[in-house]
Order: structure tokens, then sequence, then C-alpha cells
DNA sequence: TATTGTTATACTCTATAACTATA
DNA sequence: TATAGTTATAGAGTATAACAATA
């Protein structure tokens, strides 16, 4: 049996790896940039649709408080805009502003920009898409988790 | 071109899944376990031999007081030993203690154990041998970052 | 009673700056 | 002057607890 093959090897190997790019990717959270949660947030928002605070923050699994905090900082910067829900007072429906769907199509990020000059530069075709398939085992992977 | 091959999509879509997972891998810094810095500095020493704080923190890409305060906890626990180097008084090289060997060879890390249970159960061999051919792939990108 | 959202507080991880000792 | 290690301080991200408003 090999390594890849061995559940407690790669799960170690996994661990060391999220480590090490966490702390790279978080950075940058200067300058203008979006944090890594704040880019997190925008790019769920504009896959799942408008949704509520609490809503989001069960799918990123944070705490409601924790979610509150990442957008408040993304209002700030114009990028979302929020809706009181009509049939439910408590409700505030979040969506991305124009502004919002512009930064995040045009992937204006200094962190992604940077982390695709890197794909594009040093790594294969082959590697690149042994990191497409592996993106979203990781993803089920958190949610499992 | 599909989503696999375009850096900027894969860009994106490691950097939503390392923010997932990681979040989830730092909520058990709690009762005893080893935290996600510690597992990984322990794992490190484990995978390139004694060598001193300094030199860790360049290897993982951390300062080195940032270092200092993970290796603390680690020597708290008993798990590292410090031996001063005799031909440099500033030096002082970490290596595991015997039981930080046994800590790191059984695994002995609730968090570990947890990843390691749910990739056995839920996911198949390919899928385990994307993760594991990804996890070098992650690293390497995290260096070039 | 349960849910949405907010405020207050604290902990972890990390960073930069400044210091001491050794080379 | 440069390097190893430490102490002090600050900021980001997250958590739990407690609260108000609405359902």
């Amino acid at each position: 049996m090999n390594d890849s093959s061995d559940p407690g090897k790669v799960a170690g190997a996994v661990m060391v790896a999220i480590g090490l790019l966490h702390r790279r990717l978080r950075q940058t959270s200067v300058s203008g940039d979006l944090s890594l949660p704040q880019r997190t947030a925008l790019s769920r928002l504009d896959r799942c649709g408008p949704m509520t605070s609490a809503a989001l923050a069960r799918l990123e699994q944070v705490s409601p408080q924790a979610m509150g905090a990442t957008l408040a900082g993304l209002e700030e910067s114009g990028l979302l805009g929020r809706q009181p829900d009509p049939g439910d007072g408590r409700r505030i429906v979040l969506s991305l502003s124009p502004l919002g769907k512009r930064v995040l199509a045009e992937r204006r990020s200094a962190r992604v920009d940077q982390l695709a000059t890197i794909l594009a530069a040093d790594f294969s075709d082959d590697e690149l898409a042994q990191l497409a398939a592996a993106a979203p085992l990781l993803e089920r992977l958190a949610e499992q988790l």
C-alpha cells in the first residue's frame, strides 16, 4: 500500500498543505484587496444567489457573528446590496451590487490574479487539472467535517 | 477551454476550498489536541530532522516570532527537545522528543484521525489518490507565493 | 419558543518593531 | 554588521454569550 491510498497519510499531507497555503493567502488582506473570507462570501453569493446573512453563515460554516463582520466590510466597499424581506421583518436579503458583480467577474483581486499567474507559469496542464479536480474534493471534505 | 485549464478559475476554486477547509481544521485547537500550526511544525521537524527555530520559520514561511510562539506550546507539552549548539551560542536546535515522535507516529491527533476517518468512509480510492496528488502541488503553490 | 441580526468580549494566529546576545 | 532568539504590541478572523426584534 502506497501513501496515496493510506487515509491517515493523505489526511496529514492535506492538513500541512492547507496550513501553508492558507497562511500565504491571508497575507494579502491589505491595500484595498478583498480578504479571504470576503472573497469567499462574495463568490458564494454569486454562485448561490441572494440570501440572508444567517444562510450564508451556515453555508460557510461560520458563526452568524463572524459572517456579519465579514459582510460589514463588503458593504462598506459597496460590493453588496441589502433588501429587507417584506414578508419577514427580521430577514435582510444580501445580494451582489453591480460593483460587486463587476469585481467578481473581472476577478479583480490581487491575490487571485497572483495565484493564477503562478499556476499559468509554473504548472503543467496536467497539474492544473489535478488541482481543479482536488478543489471540490476539499470542499466536500470541509462540509463533512 | 474548460474550467480545469483556466488558471483564473482554478485559482478561485482553490482559494475558496482552502478557506473553507482551513476554517474547519482550526476549530479543534481545543482539549489537548494540537493546533494546526503545531501539528504542521511537528510534522516538518519529523520530515526534515532537527533544526533551529529560525530555519523552521523560513520553511513554514512565518515570522520567527510566530514560530517561537508555536514551539513554546509544543515544548510545554513535552513534545520537543532543545539542544544548545556547542559551536554557536545563539542557536538552539529543536528536535522531536520521544513523546513527540510517538504522538506523530501514532497520529494521535483528534483532527487528523477525524479527517482520515472521513476520507476512508466517504471517498473512493480514486478520490483519495487525487487528494494525495494535489497536496504537494498545493505546497509548491504556497512556496511560490 | 425559535430565528434573525447585533453588540460585547476573548482567544488564536500572525505581523512588525525593538531589544539582547552571539558571530 | 548580521543572525538567533525574545519581548511587546497590534490586527484579522473567529468563537461564545447575551440581547432586541420578529415570527
